[in-house]
DNA sequence: CGCCGCAAGATCGTATATCATTTCAGATAC
DNA sequence: GTATCTGAAATGATATACGATCTTGCGGCG
């Protein structure tokens, strides 16, 4: 049994790796050094990091080097913005296909977030939330919408280990309005209604982590602008200012 | 001055060649036959194409080598009912930036494509179509969507030349749809109905593709189950009998 | 004291060489 | 006549080698 290419085995090292956070943003990866960790050459491993590069994971500079991409401070609100838009569209060309069976699976999956409320543990809860997602989303037939919709999560997954982490009210709303999907779903509500619900839901949650760090934030470091902005709609404001 | 590094020229060299047609899909790429003909060794271009790879530009397998990404019978489906998606909600995170210059831009591009009407040439309309649509996204502050935008335009690029040349009554149509997205934007409409236009727009021309291939299509090959399908909204069923 | 230039080390870029796998033609057996 | 086996040719996969480029630290000079 010849295992996985050299080059595979490489890819999913350093992927691993990355998501999991032991490759911090601007870690820098050095070829031969990484060769000589998994005992290959380096023509392997710079093919994988091409792929990495590919993919917006790795930055590379000519005669520099390779390093664990940078997230600008805006990258948060780019990416759950984006995800926002894909995860609302993937969800409502989802919904036609949900057998009943498998949206029992997403309410009972829901059920046991709500149960997590009681002794919050974030990183669980995050995990069912990811679950509940990709139980609503993973029947979308264009495999393009939902290839974008997992490059999202996979992001995300990059920036922090959880939303909920931050905003404490959020994780309680969240299950609400996970109900009100489902509800919308098993009704049979209009393609429009489900995608914009399920973009409100995430957007929900960007603005509740935008408003709580924009309290919570060392006041050393406060906005230089908008040093009382009001709470209402943070997002769509944050993203616009990020013209530069 | 050091030109761009052979990787790169790869990249580039093979990138073109399938943009413009020269490679169809489908196409071998051996790897040995491409160094020879840029004279550089088959490191740089391995690089390259696993970068085209990781891209979905071209599909590769193991010890067998690459070739040109097969398009399958849906996925110009699929690209425009994404691409509607992220294209819509581009224009309309645009909106709000775009001076009354760049509308000026926008529509006077939009009156050249009136003209082309006249002596219709189907390859001009589509790069004025291009030109326009990127007049009102590009302001976009989120550079993802921005990037998924562009991704879906270049893969329309490969699939035809243009869906203008299949659908004789869709151009003048279009024209003057862009007529009624300048004039949202210019009134300041909500940002959704400026989402949902642009999103229409485009259905618009899958539906009208569809329409007109389901009809002219040759008989032999007729659709199997829907020997006459009526009209309306032929892309979402059709986009719903993919899920195989 | 700080700036500039130079040299050494680190790292990347590419070519070449060798091994592994696949493919396919031709031969052989049934 | 067809099927299967076999081996050579084509191609991909990886390792090694060497030259190119960048970074960094040190020493001289203003």
């Amino acid at each position: 049994m010849t295992s996985a290419s050299k080059s595979q085995q490489a890819y999913e090292y350093l992927r691993a790796r990355i998501d999991d956070g032991r490759f911090v943003p601007g870690y820098r990866l050095v070829l031969g050094q990484i060769a000589r960790e998994l005992d290959v050459s380096v023509v392997p491993v710079r093919e994988a990091i091409r792929r990495l590069e590919a993919e917006g994971y790795v930055t590379f500079e000519r005669n520099v080097g390779a390093q664990v991409a940078l997230i600008q401070e805006t990258e948060y609100l780019h990416t759950m913005q984006t995800l926002s838009i894909v995860e609302g569209a993937a969800t409502s060309l989802s919904a036609p296909f949900l057998t009943a069976e498998q949206l029992q699976d997403a309410r009972r999956i829901n059920e046991r977030m709500r149960r997590v409320l009681d002794d919050f543990d974030p990183h669980r809860f995050t995990a069912l939330n990811i679950e509940f997602h990709a139980a609503l989303y993973e029947a979308c037939p264009n495999p393009h919408i939902l290839d974008l919709v997992h490059r999202g999560w996979n992001r995300l997954n990059l920036l922090r280990d959880t939303s909920f982490s931050f905003v404490p009210g959020r994780a309680a709303e969240s299950v609400a309005e996970h109900e009100h999907i489902l509800e919308l779903i098993e009704a049979g509500a209009e393609p429009l209604e489900i995608e914009l619900t399920a973009r409100a839901h995430r957007t929900a949650t960007l603005d509740a982590v935008l408003a709580f760090t924009a309290e919570h934030k060392h006041p050393t470091a406060a906005a230089p602008a908008a040093p009382a902005a009001p709470p209402s709609p943070v997002a769509e404001r944050q993203l616009a200012s990020t013209t530069d």
